[in-house]
DNA sequence: ACCTGAACACCGTTCAAGT
DNA sequence: ACCTGAACACCGTTCAAGT
């Protein structure tokens, strides 16, 4: 006698994102996102195979939302820069975990191409691969040093990514 | 009556380590580390405080062990830059961690006066702070998502490496 | 066909009892 | 003063039994 379904794939990855910037990766817990689903946690294995694909499935929808802000932007390197911290700032858990977890990445294709375009468009179609890699490396790397508290010189952030961003515009414009 | 110590809070760490880089941080465990120690688990406790210590104190080290190879390099921007990336691809699990964890890290200290000295060669004293916040998120950002495998395009990583000192470099000279 | 309680393995942590 | 086994709480996961 089928029973009607109480939750769905979706409901558990919104509940494992929501969980998760919450508290953080630790209170990631199978019971957490069942109780905030209204389920008991061996239910959440019929539509999850364990806590790991659960994770990824939140990773894959964080980096998701992460390429429609990035594609949403003006598509200049300054726009796409500061789409991309914006959106570190709100989420600050699910884009760590972005790379904090090793697999294979192909949802970051559709981010790359937004970038790779830009890149593209600054120093011409040979070196846009490289280009786009200096970019993105210096823009992740700047706000996982930010949330993780690593910038402790004191100076004001803001101004210190936007001469990033003009540095980075120089250092390309005369390759 | 006393009884002779079976370890030490060094050999405690160095063990932590160990395992991290054996089997990443879910394996860091109180038992796997008591047991290369060759102690039970509740005997950690006499050093450490819990388990997130134990992680501090594994970061510390980790940051001290990567700032001497900062120090040892020829401190040329080129040289920090590819000490630093040497060093992430010697200790995987450990480099990551360091930007992982959310903490006070004045350990931070002793390695930032190392890339704010050649920074400050590159564009004088006003800029050097954000110099060298651009040059080691950059650093930072290229080399975690190297770790994530995050760079899925294609193309060699060495080149997009030698590419972006030199994009900066430029950048930089040109402030 | 989905949901649940019970059960098991494993881990962090505390503590009384050993030496 | 350090070390240990026993115990407890908590979590991931499986599974037989319910509907």
């Amino acid at each position: 006698m089928p029973t009607p379904d109480r939750t769905s794939l979706a409901e558990i990855v919104d509940a494992g994102r929501a969980v998760l910037e919450d508290g953080g990766l630790s209170r990631l817990t199978m019971q957490s996102v069942a109780e905030r689903v209204g389920v008991r946690a061996p239910s959440l294995y019929k539509r999850v195979r364990d806590r790991d694909a659960l994770i990824d499935a939140v990773v894959a929808a964080t980096i998701d939302d992460l390429t429609d802000r990035l594609e949403a932007s003006d598509r200049s390197l300054e726009g796409l820069a500061s789409a991309y911290r914006a959106f570190a700032h709100e989420r600050p858990e699910g884009f760590r975990l972005i790379f904090a977890t090793r697999q294979p990445q192909t949802a970051l294709d559709r981010a790359s191409v937004a970038i790779l375009d830009t890149a593209r468009g600054l120093v011409g179609e040979d070196r846009s691969l490289e280009a786009a890699r200096l970019v993105t490396a210096w823009a992740t790397g700047f706000v996982q040093m930010e949330l993780a508290g690593a910038f402790q010189l004191g100076g004001d952030l803001d101004d210190a990514f936007a001469f990033g961003v003009a540095a980075l515009r120089r250092g390309l414009e005369s390759v």
